[in-house]
DNA sequence: AAGTGTGAATTGATTCACAGCC
DNA sequence: GGCTGTGAATCAATTCACACTT
């Protein structure tokens, strides 16, 4: 799963938004905002929960802790919603992303536009490989590792996608870490150690298909043990 | 986060291992991994947990959902602990994965070297697109979407990756999991809705950014507030 | 009549703390 | 003496169910 362990205990910030809560925000967000797409006005919590895969009740309880923006009787406004979900997760600023390590994952990411239409921008890509200096991906040049620190400096990064093999990804990571990035977004299949105050996500695709392997698994279990 | 609301209600399987350990024994598994091969022989539960980014009584509760595996006073055998945690994943078996959809990220999951080390095969790349048929990714040919259904029967294919765009995926996932497939792992940004019974786990990039936006704008707040 | 917002109840996960074993 | 395994205690998340609003 992705790492969490990065809040002094049961600290629950200034705006009070539990961890499960901030982690449905971003569905319940792009569910709003294809439904505003398609010009739908109002939507009630029992149709938002369905398309966001959970219950109503589910949906209310998030929802509450971010106000009471909805109307008894009718449901919530969708773009009154957006817009205060969007506040919430800070999707009215633009946060510069750098992508370390243009592989196939980072050129992936590089390329991804997902990114830029949520108030995230990648700024800058960097690589170890000499080979790939100047290289061009998606209107970016790769940069060597040794701007690194540079690169968050002058660009005000804040983001740090860390994409390159197990054995570079923690040196990576303390070097994000010293020029001053305090998010960051791994992708290498190993856990990586910050101080405390960096905020660190981990997408491991090996564990998830392990996961899913697990209750496939389980599956089997069940039917052999029938009559 | 990744999508759950899998199982019928409360249910713990026939094992009884809660989600939340299920989701991190690949974790302890890939850890171990490194360690056996740096010939390390046995492991306390401090170590390992230090290691996986956990605190040791954490994954002592985990670990013993699985059995008794440890010694009193020494530690776990790092080889056995690979095997028994490896067995409860479903590691032994291999599991054959397609994937439909292989733009950028199809291409960069195609070439993951993960997967394979680790009980997943790729057996069959698939496309929408008629210009890519025949094109080589990953010593796999790329095939045209209309033969889905032949090659998941053909292959034995278990678990469906979808990497297509959000307006293709729902079709695709009801074609996967009209050919029998039971488990999805999902990286289109919509909630992808399947019949009771099916797995599917969500990887979503923007929302992990986001979920690090929001933290890191927390942090500005509380700098903010301070006198 | 329809549907939100929320206390209270429940279920699940984490942490504590120590008895038991090597 | 050191370290596992686990009940008991705590903390977090989910669900229930209904008062309240439009």
């Amino acid at each position: 799963m992705t790492s969490r362990e990065v809040r002094p205990t049961g600290v629950r910030g200034v705006r009070g938004i539990p961890d499960a809560t901030v982690a449905r925000l971003p569905v319940y967000h792009r569910v709003l905002c294809s439904l505003g797409e398609r010009g739908v006005a109002t939507v009630s919590s029992e149709e938002l929960a369905a398309s966001s895969g959970v219950n109503s009740a589910k949906l209310r309880k998030d929802l509450s802790h971010l106000g009471s923006y909805g109307t008894r009787g009718v449901g919530y406004d969708v773009s009154e919603l957006i817009e205060h979900i969007g506040r919430s997760l800070g999707l009215t600023q633009d946060w510069a992303v750098v992508i370390v390590g243009v592989g196939n994952l980072g050129h992936a990411l590089a390329n991804y536009g997902g990114f830029r239409t949520r108030g995230f921008r990648v700024v800058a890509l960097v690589d170890a490989d000499p080979a790939r200096f100047g290289e061009h991906v998606a209107d970016l040049d790769i940069h060597p590792l040794a701007d690194l620190e540079r690169l968050v400096a002058d660009l005000g990064v804040s983001i740090g996608v860390v994409a390159t093999p197990a054995s570079a990804a923690q040196d990576v990571c303390d070097r994000l870490v010293a020029s001053g990035v305090t998010s960051i977004l791994n992708f290498a299949p190993l856990v990586l150690s910050v101080p405390l105050g960096v905020g660190v996500r981990k997408v491991d695709l090996a564990t998830e298909l392990q996961i899913l392997a697990f209750h496939e698994q389980r599956k089997s279990d069940l039917v052999a043990v029938l009559p």
